[in-house]
DNA sequence: AACGGGTGAGAAACCGCTTTCTCGGATGCA
DNA sequence: TGCATCCGAGAAAGCGGTTTCTCACCCGTT
């Protein structure tokens, strides 16, 4: 590690100075009133000598590191360099560092990465969206100190930081509902991910809030090309009366939305479209994307709060959901007359 | 740090194992032969005790942490995230973890983030395009072993690993100039970037190779709002003849794109525009954005090869630029008709 | 003037592990 | 059977700091 002037000690620095060690270590640390005079003098040596304390003597007398490990499926993901980011600048406010520790979506990998990672810092944040719920709550028992990242453990002692994607879903479809569409569709994510299960929880509970309403599901994805693919599917789905399709993420919508432009379908014309997370991009889109914006950066704030307080001995703080904020923009409008003429004659029928 | 079972040590496993220190340490490390019954008993004892051994201890005693760090001056561009993801798993690999140290663009403070973030560290990796070159020099030297991204520092005895933006630019230029193109506008990113200095060394190169040639600076940015402000500017030089635009990188190119759609400014029609990265976006853009494709994860590997040799002791090896390659796509196309009468009687006159 | 209390500096223990050093016992050869 | 050799296990010395403990000294009080 830092060896700068090839191993300058702090017993270098005493005997430089001539005092002892314990005075160097307290007038580095000052925590004790020190002779001026020797603070002087050490100061001096220490410059002289360009010594810095080394951090590993430090960690192994105090049992701590200042370091924090965070886990992630896949640093790819927006939402998660986003959370990383904030969680990196609101711990280095600190003196924290954070460790990325990349599982590659491994999921059968990450219990043991995520219990690596924590051993060499002294706490962690664990986002795990696929692994299965067992094993996640063993792993939290034995990582703790530890924050998760947008999980339901219901009863388990940890804190929990997350979106409210069921919140999100619902506001979207109350967003679609108001102006006037009646029948969706939903275009899921990775069939696994804990995130696309709340997501369909807040589709299950829009339907049942408005029964006269209907959602169908559909496979999707994560990424651009997903999206592109599904076009597909979703023109399908128009054919069967849909008249708005609700995306998974933005990076989805947004190749959805190139690939109906290429077939001439007319967005939101013919059909509105919408994602979630609120991606830079989702602004300069055309048509500019209805998205849900998540406030990423802060999330990893909040991730730091909960995670200093662990760390301080405190207690676990309550789940802190995020609601996701509505943008709504161009690409969701009112059905197009046909169809809004032909659930009429639905309704009446 | 990893204090699981409240702080089991190696003498706990040897006295319930009923033999020295010095024989759980073999075990653990299995470097010396050890009499199998022994094995087992230490094997057994580490089981029921729940032990782990102390990833502070080892570090003091080995001098070193399995560790590297990456300083960045801001997580949030797609290049370092790319190369932290490419670096990170690559490190992992050999068994070495990723520290992040997000300098959030304040650059009086990178030198003392760097040389914080080394001392916890067994290297460094350096992502400063902003560091005045002088103290970026200081701080290798300081930091070693460290690998430096993007950045040109002749004599200097430092691997360095980055993209060739000057071929870059003058790949697009050529390519720019095979569609008919003769007066082109780049639009800079932030001034003071290293990596928009070596774009800018690309145009001279290109118009010196070029003398029929013209192309006009213009002060941009980095991101999709700076882009998108460009537009009028870009309009003007349009004006004036320029007949197609090089962003500074695709973020900028796709601002850019949008607001010349609003505008009713056809892209390629009217105005041929390209970008720099090749971000996934640029593929789902309409027109599809031709780019300068940069491997973001394979620069992350090749530095963290780098490193690792360094850290084995081996010498400090080549500078490597990747070519970035030019992916030509739908929006750049030759010059609209007017123009391109327009230039011909220029060059007749 | 003697004594108690307080202050600050040094000696030494300790954090938990690795590694050298030492030594006893087993083995090989004469 | 006796001696040299080798092997493996334990004792102990670090790694480089922090922190407790001890003690000398200075000050104020009676």
């Amino acid at each position: 590690m830092g060896e700068r002037s090839r191993g300058v000690t702090i017993a270098d620095v005493a005997a430089h100075a001539g005092v002892s060690q314990a005075s160097v270590s307290r007038v580095l640390n000052g925590k004790q009133t020190v002779d001026p005079g020797i603070v002087r003098r050490v100061q001096a040596s220490i410059a002289a000598l360009g010594y810095a304390p080394s951090a590993a003597a430090r960690s192994l007398v105090h049992g701590r590191n200042d370091t924090i490990a965070m886990v992630v499926p896949d640093l790819g993901n927006p939402l998660f360099q986003g959370i990383l980011q904030g969680l990196s600048l609101a711990a280095a406010a600190d003196g924290y560092r954070v460790l990325v520790a990349d599982t590659a979506e491994r999921v059968d990998e990450e219990e043991a990465t995520a219990l690596e990672a924590r051993h060499r810092c002294d706490a962690l944040v664990l986002c795990a969206p696929r692994m299965p719920e067992t094993r996640l709550r063993r792993v939290v028992d034995r990582v703790a100190p530890v924050v998760v990242v947008n999980r339901h453990l219901p009863g388990a002692d940890v804190p929990i930081v997350g979106v409210d994607y069921v919140r999100g879903i619902r506001d979207l479809v109350e967003h679609l509902h108001g102006l006037g569409h009646r029948h969706l569709a939903y275009l899921g994510g990775p069939p696994s991910s804990a995130s696309n299960a709340e997501r369909l929880r807040g589709v299950e509970e829009a339907v049942a809030a408005h029964p006269e309403m209907r959602i169908d599901v559909h496979p999707g994805g994560s990424r651009l090309d997903d999206g592109y693919e599904a076009a597909e599917t979703v023109l399908g789905a128009r054919e069967r009366g849909v008249t708005a399709v609700m995306a998974y993420n933005d990076l989805v919508a947004l190749g959805l939305m190139t690939r109906l432009r290429e077939l001439g379908v007319d967005v939101p014309g013919d059909l509105s479209v919408a994602g979630f997370d609120d991606v830079p991009m989702a602004r300069f889109a055309l048509p500019r994307l209805t998205s849900l914006s998540v406030p990423r950066g802060e999330l990893g704030a909040q991730v730091w709060a909960r995670l200093r307080t662990l760390i301080a001995g405190g207690p676990v703080e309550h789940t802190v959901l995020y609601r996701p904020r509505l943008e709504p923009r161009e690409s969701t409008a009112p059905p197009p007359a046909t169809a809004t003429a032909a659930a009429a004659g639905k309704d009446r029928a």
